[in-house]
DNA sequence: AATGAATGAGGCTTCATTCAT
DNA sequence: GATGAATGAAGCCTCATTCAT
């Protein structure tokens, strides 16, 4: 009989510790993000606590060191990332369409939120390069591209550098120029005009894409 | 009696204090570039002393201070980019000639250099972006071949983040990369494919670019 | 109606709360021996916790500081000491016989019990020094043992220099060696002999007592 | 005509660095003593740079860790007390006045350096125990007397521990007690008479090595 | 009572920079 | 000019202690 009070307290504590917890946890991520954005690699504990509004040691007691944190930011963003990927790859299923698709989604997403695309530009120093298994959507959607004849006969791994590049730089513009402007469609029709896709219908597939991002 | 000899002799005292003090300089900055491209941003004072073989105090006789000595670095590395690049350049006159001349000579130089390739990667974060006027030659070559009419009426802007974006990720595939391989060419290709050059023309000229290079 | 089980309730309650309390506050101390045994100062109240199995805060709950939680353990490894040295003199009342069971219990407890031996020598830093009263179990033995014609006329606050030193070396060497061996018994008679004890009696008292102490 | 100058400066700066980096160091491991003395183990960076007058940051231009400059200390002790023991232990060839003045000398070098005596004990516990080869006097000497019959047939592993615990205490009692007395003597008769020594006999050998140390 | 999240003082270490020789 | 000893600011990390639940 008394028993079961404490075990309901403990239960309830331990639920509303966890909560807390949890809460702390994704505030030191957030907070941990905007502070990569604007310092990179050069950020210190003290930055980070500060932006969260916690004491130094409290970081630590949520990521043993420095590189776990940043680990935490990068997965936050690619899982970010990877959703809204998802969603916008979802709604086609031409090649063509989807190469533009994914170049345009991961230029607007650093566009709308800077912080995000800051960090990832800062961060990709720490895993450098892409995932070198199958699973790198650029490398997907160029082999299904070739091997159904939608783009001409290219080296795929030579493609990946130039369109994962072009997206590189246009992301990193996007953030660096004060106005962006339309200039990230045109880069996605030439992406496109380079894989043999006429010139005026890549134009409109990235116009097409742009326009569905944009919704 | 004595002026004439004392004048010889401080003059003489002079010029070899300033060719001593060139070549310690040169020293300072060779040894810089390797060790930033060991160790990137991360190098120290001490890293750049030791490899040039002279005492700490001695890198601040040169360099009131270290972001100095890396842009000594950075320049050195720019000019003799800039250097070789004039040369090849020189050499050709058909725009899509000039840009695969351009793309491969950059990849290529990394490629023969990776001190100098590694460097300019690490540094790039000091000093990001390209000149904004029209002395970025990619924008140069562009918009010579737009307007001549050997490429299509493309944004010359967003051509110029295809073709640099793109040669940027060649140089950083070829630097990690164990056996960096052809891709290079076929990157090549590609981009002059994009801006309206026939593919099979556009491979031939970045082979034919590349054959140059190599001599 | 109510009173009455109320009050039951609460005096059980209350009752129930004083076994816990003490039953933690011996796991406390239990642990904290055998943690100071292992790490000696640079324990952490963190280490105490988990050996105890409870959390950081509990331990402030029971002890304000840690060095009270240390003192109460070097108080528990005094009255451990205490009551088993009170058995053993209880035998004997030669103060000759006194002196190596003394000697000899000392050793062997903390030969037998290890934990108590390395955390008694890791404390001696702590509170460092004997009782300077006449509690001091070598000093009223010593005394007695002169003033009884036991022992030669030496002076007593030399031998007790003499006995303890011995003895805590001795300790010291049981709990390093691997095999301490019977070197102790040796170490006793020692003693006996340097306060006149005829050599072969001073053999035969020791290893006598090291018989009963085995018992 | 040049170079010789150049030379002699060089050299002379060099000599004129080694002869100030000496000093330094000397300083350092001097303030250390007098630091660990008051502190022990508990010491930090800080109190070693403080004391000797230095910036923090100096006291790592010398010593990598704090470890190695507290085995700079013991060593500098050990050199210490190494050196009057060579020279008190050449007098005699006695082997009970060889340990007479071997205690005496220990116990007495503590009382008159009482820093070097309290920084010996508290670093005690970094190197315990006495070297295990043949090179502790102790032991050499205690199995000398054995061997030629000056001391009876006694374990000279006991006698060490006999020995080298009342020497150990009987020192850590002069640096304690305010007026340390003619205790120590005592103690010293009290060990040689637990060798066979007759006790008038030992005295006397302890009186004249001490009258000998005093010297 | 028990918990454990949060705190921040305190100690460690590195390294750019200064400066006397 | 070259040297390298000395400096101290700046960051890292640990851990005793507090306190709301």
């Amino acid at each position: 009989m008394k028993r079961a009070p404490i075990k309901v307290n403990l239960a309830a504590r331990a639920a509303n510790a966890e909560i807390r917890r949890r809460r702390t946890r994704a505030r030191l991520i957030d907070a941990a993000l905007a502070v990569v954005a604007d310092k990179g690699l050069a950020a210190t504990i003290e930055d980070f606590a500060a932006a969260a509004g916690v004491a130094r040691g409290t970081v630590y007691n949520y990521f043993p060191t420095v590189a776990d944190l940043l680990d935490a930011v990068r997965r936050r963003i690619l899982r970010d990332v990877g959703e809204g990927l998802g969603v916008a790859l979802a709604q086609v299923s031409d090649p063509a369409a989807e190469l533009a698709t994914l170049s345009l989604f991961l230029v607007a997403y650093s566009q709308r939120q800077p912080l995000q695309g800051w960090a990832a530009l800062h961060l990709e120093r720490l895993q450098p390069g892409r995932r070198t298994d199958g699973a790198d959507p650029f490398d997907r959607i160029l082999a299904r591209g070739v091997a159904e004849g939608r783009f001409r006969a290219v080296d795929v791994g030579a493609a990946r550098i130039l369109a994962a590049g072009a997206v590189r730089m246009a992301i990193h513009d996007a953030l660096t120029r004060p106005a962006p402007g339309e200039q990230v469609v045109s880069v996605c029709g030439l992406i496109l005009a380079s894989l043999g896709v006429p010139p005026a219908e890549a134009l409109a597939i990235a116009e097409s894409a742009a326009r569905r991002l944009a919704a």
